[in-house]
DNA sequence: CCACCTTCCGAACGATCGTTAGTTTTCGCA
DNA sequence: TGCGAAAACTAACGATCGTTCGGAAGGTGG
C-alpha cells in the first residue's frame, strides 16, 4: 500500500470518527487530502473500501493487544493486562477505535459478516478470562462471569467517548481492575 | 401534538436507531409512514426537528427515571434503584435510548448545546450517588468514586447495544450492583 | 351545508451525493 | 534524458438528497 493510500485511510478514520461514515462525503475526504474528489479513485474503488480498511485495522489492533496477554499465570494479572492493553489501543488510536466500536455497522454484505465474527471472537477471548478465573478458583466460585465480563467490556467499549487521545491509561486500567476485583463497599470498614 | 405527528416521531426514533440519522432519508421516513415524502412537511419544518424531538424525549425519560430514586435512605439501595431505572428505560424505549446515547451528536447549534448540558447534568446526578456513598461512609473511605461512577455509567450507556427490547432488567441491574459493591474476587473463598 | 383545519398528493427545485472517464502532471529510475 | 507508473485534474454523469408549493382530499364542529 502506497504512502498516499495509507494517508487516505488515516484521514478517513479521522473524519469517520468525527462526523460519522454517512456524515462524511467523498468531497470532505478530498478536501482534507488537499485534492479533487475524483482523484481519490486512483486509490480506492469505493467509499465503502475506506470503512472496511479502518474497521479491519481496528480488529487487528485489538486482537494484537489481547495477543500480548500471557496464556498462563494468575488470572487477576491477565485481566489487568487485558484492560491495560485495550485501553491503550483506544487512547493511542482513538479514531480507529471509534470506527471499530461505532461505525462498523455501516459495513455491508460479507464484509460486515466478517467484521462481526472478528468482533465476537474478540469479546469471547475477553470473556474467557473471567470464566477461567472462576473455574480455576481465583475468582469467587459463585461469580456470574458473563455479567462480570459484560461490565468490564462495557467500560472498555465506552472508553472511546471520554478517553483523551494519547492519555496514559495504565493507572486507569488498574483502577478499573481493582474495582472489579474488590468492589466499592470495602469489607474492612463495614 | 397530533397523533400523526407523534407517530412520525416514533418512526424517526426507530429508523434513526436502525440506520443512523444520516443513514435515514426523508424518503425512508415517508415510506415507513406510507406517505409521499413532501407530506411530512405538514408536520415538521426540517429533518433536524425529528432528531431534536427524539433526543429530548430521551433526556426526559432518563431524568424521569432518576427522579424515581429517593433522595434519602441507604446509598447502596439508591444506586441499585438508579441502575434499575436506567436499564428499564433502555429496554422499554430502546430506539429512543439509542438516539440519546449515539445519535445526539448530529444535533447542531444551540440544540446541541442544550442537549449536552442535559446529558452532563444526568451524569452528574448519577455520579453524585457514588460520591455521597463515600462521604457518608457507606462505601469504602478510599473509594475513587469518579472511576466507580464511570464504570457504572459505562455499563448503563453501553446497554443499548446488547439489551433486548422489553427484557426484564431488574435482575440484571441487581447483578451489576452486586458486582460493583463486592467485586468478583470473593474474600470468603480467598 | 358550509367553513375550516389537518393531512396528503404530485411535481418540481437546486444542491449534493458517489462515481466515471479522458487527459495531464509529477516523479522515481533506468 | 527519456520512460512508465502513480497521482491529480477537469468535467460530467445519473441518482438521491432535503425542501417547497399549489392544490385536493377528508373529517369535524358550527
Amino acid at each position: 500500500m502506497s504512502a498516499r493510500r495509507n494517508e487516505l485511510t488515516r484521514t478517513a478514520a479521522r473524519l469517520f470518527a468525527e462526523k460519522g461514515y454517512h456524515g462524511t462525503s467523498i468531497g470532505d475526504l478530498a478536501e482534507a487530502m488537499g485534492v479533487q474528489k475524483g482523484s481519490l479513485y486512483a486509490h480506492i474503488e469505493s467509499k465503502a473500501d475506506l470503512l472496511w480498511d479502518v474497521a479491519r485495522e481496528g480488529s487487528a489492533a485489538f486482537h494484537a493487544a489481547l495477543d500480548s496477554v500471557p496464556d498462563e499465570g494468575p488470572v487477576v494479572e491477565r485481566i489487568r493486562a487485558a484492560l491495560r492493553a485495550h485501553l491503550r489501543v483506544v487512547a493511542e488510536q482513538l479514531d480507529i477505535a471509534t470506527v471499530f466500536v461505532r461505525e462498523w455497522r455501516y459495513l455491508e454484505g460479507e464484509r460486515r459478516d466478517e467484521f462481526v465474527a472478528e468482533r465476537r471472537r474478540y469479546e469471547e477471548r475477553f470473556r474467557g478470562l473471567f470464566r477461567e478465573g472462576r473455574e480455576l478458583g481465583e475468582l469467587r466460585a459463585d461469580l456470574d462471569d458473563a455479567t462480570a465480563a459484560l461490565l468490564a467490556l462495557s467500560a472498555a467499549n465506552w472508553a472511546y467517548t471520554w478517553l483523551r487521545p494519547g492519555a496514559d491509561t495504565t493507572d486507569l486500567a488498574d483502577r478499573f481492575t481493582a474495582l472489579l476485583l474488590d468492589g466499592m463497599r470495602g469489607y474492612a470498614t463495614r
